[in-house]
DNA sequence: ACATTTGTTGACCATTTGGTTAAACTTTTT
DNA sequence: AAAAAGTTTAACCAAATGGTCAACAAATGT
């Protein structure tokens, strides 16, 4: 009989050591803090993960292909403009209400450590942006939108989705919500969003 | 005769320790490191600010206070809220092409240490958002705008303004631009913002 | 049953790190 | 010019921290 259900040691540590730098950043994690989130001997964290920096690496890079596919969706699909800006905008919300601690783990990582960027891009199959300048440049001859640069109202589906999520506790204190109320704001932008997005772009 | 041109050991604790804070955060800073930075003992920095925690918070807050005001343009003055945008766009673009490193470091440090908000709003004459509720209100009882929650609205304007910044690194990498190519089009953003979200709300 | 590999632990170590202290040096006050 | 106050430094310290090691336990193979 295969004991599924015990969950093993080293998914234990996964599961602490994401909680941990999510909350605490690679600086201010602690090993002992990881391990007493698992309930497991510090030991153990070095015989799984050899050190600290592979331990975070592997909890960065898991984080980091739960982000990259969804955004794969706008660039990659044959969806039309809308329906990708929409379907994006629907799910990253919902996704991210469920994990509110990533962008922000991810990002600071990133601005910390800005050559990791190319170990991600040169690793894996990385989204291009191909597909989704030649779909705008098509749109924009065709009349269907406003004239825009790809890269721009890229820049601007990413900032309005995951922004949100990065600045909370500097949104919640401007516009003085609590955690309850600045919930129901975020419900409100898995539409919000790509209405504002498509009300700016398309061509009346 | 006042010698003005000196820099006071002070002064040199505070603009290194900001440099360092802002590149590592807090957890990631070392005191060694900042007086290097400084060329001065580490015990003055213990002198002039007595732990590294109460550094900390002089750096942050000098920052934060940076910030403070340029939102207050668009929640209390007496322009259109499409002058309001404009000028808050531009100005914002502008200032953080000098200071790439704030908005990471705000958010960094808010999404660690929730309560400071409170403290940042408590104190100072903080922005409110009535005056804004009421513009936007009256604006969409008029015709002059689409419906839209000011909330979201303001929520729309952070995140289009502030994410470039915060995100560089994920966007470089995604658009595969070099340093000097998404500078390019950060400098196109000082217009292309506004215009996305005025093109967004305005009614034909 | 025994040997071997794999998993787990407590004790320990070297280094780093924030912080202290006392002395030295400089400037200001009297 | 001497005393007092303010500034700067080197040496030091205790605690924290990432990491190692040898021993022990559990599973696995033969």
């Amino acid at each position: 009989m295969i004991k599924t259900k015990d969950i093993t040691a080293e998914e234990k540590i996964l599961t602490a050591a994401k909680r941990v730098f999510e909350n605490k950043g690679m600086a201010g994690a602690r090993m002992q803090e990881i391990a007493d989130e698992a309930k497991i001997n510090k030991s153990l964290l070095h015989y799984y993960y050899r050190s600290k920096q592979l331990l975070f690496e592997a909890v960065f890079k898991t984080a980091f292909n739960k982000l990259a596919p969804q955004i794969n969706i706008v660039l990659n699909s044959d969806q039309s403009i809308c329906e990708k800006i929409k379907k994006f905008s629907h799910n990253y919300t919902v996704f991210m209400i469920k994990h509110p601690y990533l962008p922000n783990f991810i990002l600071q990582e990133l601005n910390r450590n800005p050559e990791f960027v190319k170990e991600l891009i040169s690793s894996k199959t990385f989204p291009s942006m191909k597909n989704f300048q030649n779909q705008i440049s098509d749109a924009v001859k065709e009349g269907k939108i406003r004239p825009i640069g790809a890269e721009q109202l890229f820049i601007n589906i990413l900032a309005l989705n995951i922004f949100p999520f990065i600045g909370a506790p500097l949104i919640k204190g401007f516009i003085n919500a609590s955690d309850k109320e600045y919930h129901i704001i975020l419900e409100q932008r898995k539409t919000e969003v790509s209405n504002f997005i498509i009300n700016s772009i398309k061509l009346k």
